[in-house]
DNA sequence: CATGGGTCCTGAGTGC
DNA sequence: TGCACTCAGGACCCAT
């Protein structure tokens, strides 16, 4: 599942490989990608001619800039772009197709469907859900006292809080699960329980997190590959996702799964205590 | 407003 | 072996 790492390495690589190329034509197959509905025509008709300049991307939305026009993409759960020859046969479940001047083209593939294309003009709006997006976590301005000032507000579980983008961009079930389990904290704490101290230790493992899957490639737990159809490394690295029932790598203890925020989520339970009601004394 | 549950979708996994 | 069923989850929709 594409999250921040992910969608960051996506990035790079669609960067490398599409920057400069004219689009010729599109064809969308899937009309559902194109968010706005009964406009898949128009999202043809407008990108063609038009230049790739820049892939930029803010949370999980990658950000196609083609002057006056940005193509705001969300891939979701399984959403995979591929550069191709025109001439490669078509992988099943590929729905979308940008094909250049040069003989390449761009494929965006989506097994599940899940994924969404919303074609705006530069000068706004943007969609709703990339507008009401929190802080990206290597925000210089993002610090222990903002992020707490976020967080304190919540009485949801923490793991809820995390997953809301409006609070903060990027996360997603792999990386809040190892987040949490990096900075000792339980997932069903009440987000207005924790304290600075934690809230400092958190954020440090967000980043830490982060930065280590960006560097490693980002995780392929299930689909993932990014522009070039390589998959990540960082999934080996993982300590509690997807490890129910295995050895915590800390203690020892097995790592449990349960339900949280209607989420599978993976805990260590001797590494990561629940909020406890009151400490008496001795 | 905040919260939590249902929903979209398909393939992998499970159990009988 | 085959089939029915559950599960996976990001963002959105809706009821509370």
């Amino acid at each position: 599942m594409p999250e921040l790492p992910e969608v960051e390495n996506v990035r790079r690589s669609l960067e490398a490989l599409v920057v400069g190329r004219t689009i010729a034509q599109v064809e969308v197959r899937l009309p559902r990608i194109v968010r706005t509905p009964g406009d898949t025509r128009r999202f043809e008709a407008e990108l063609a001619g038009a230049t790739i300049q820049r892939v930029d991307r803010r949370g999980k939305y990658l950000l196609f800039s083609m002057p006056p026009l940005t193509l705001v993409s969300h891939l979701r759960m399984e959403g995979q772009y591929r550069l191709v020859e025109q001439t490669e046969p078509v992988e099943p479940h590929t729905h979308v197709f940008f094909r250049f001047t040069d003989g390449t083209e761009l494929r965006y593939r989506d097994v599940r469907q899940f994924g969404t294309m919303d074609l705006v003009s530069q000068a706004g709006p943007w969609p709703e859900g990339l507008e009401k997006l929190g802080p990206e976590p290597f925000d210089p301005d993002l610090n222990e006292q903002t992020l707490y000032a976020r967080i304190h507000s919540r009485t949801a579980p923490i793991k809820a809080v995390l997953l809301d983008q409006t609070c903060l961009a990027g996360l997603g079930n792999i990386y809040v699960d190892e987040a949490l389990y990096e900075a000792g904290i339980h997932p069903e704490t009440h987000a207005n329980r924790i304290t600075r101290v934690k809230v400092k230790l958190l954020l440090a493992a967000i980043r830490d997190i982060l930065q280590r899957a960006i560097d490693a490639g980002g995780s392929s737990v299930k689909s993932y590959v990014n522009g070039y159809g390589r998959h990540g490394g960082f999934q080996i690295e993982l300590n509690v996702y997807s490890r129910d029932g295995e050895a915590c790598r800390r203690c020892g203890t097995p790592i449990e799964k349960l339900k949280v925020a209607g989420r599978g989520t993976h805990v260590c339970p001797h590494c990561q205590k629940r909020e406890r009601t009151r400490r008496r004394g001795a």
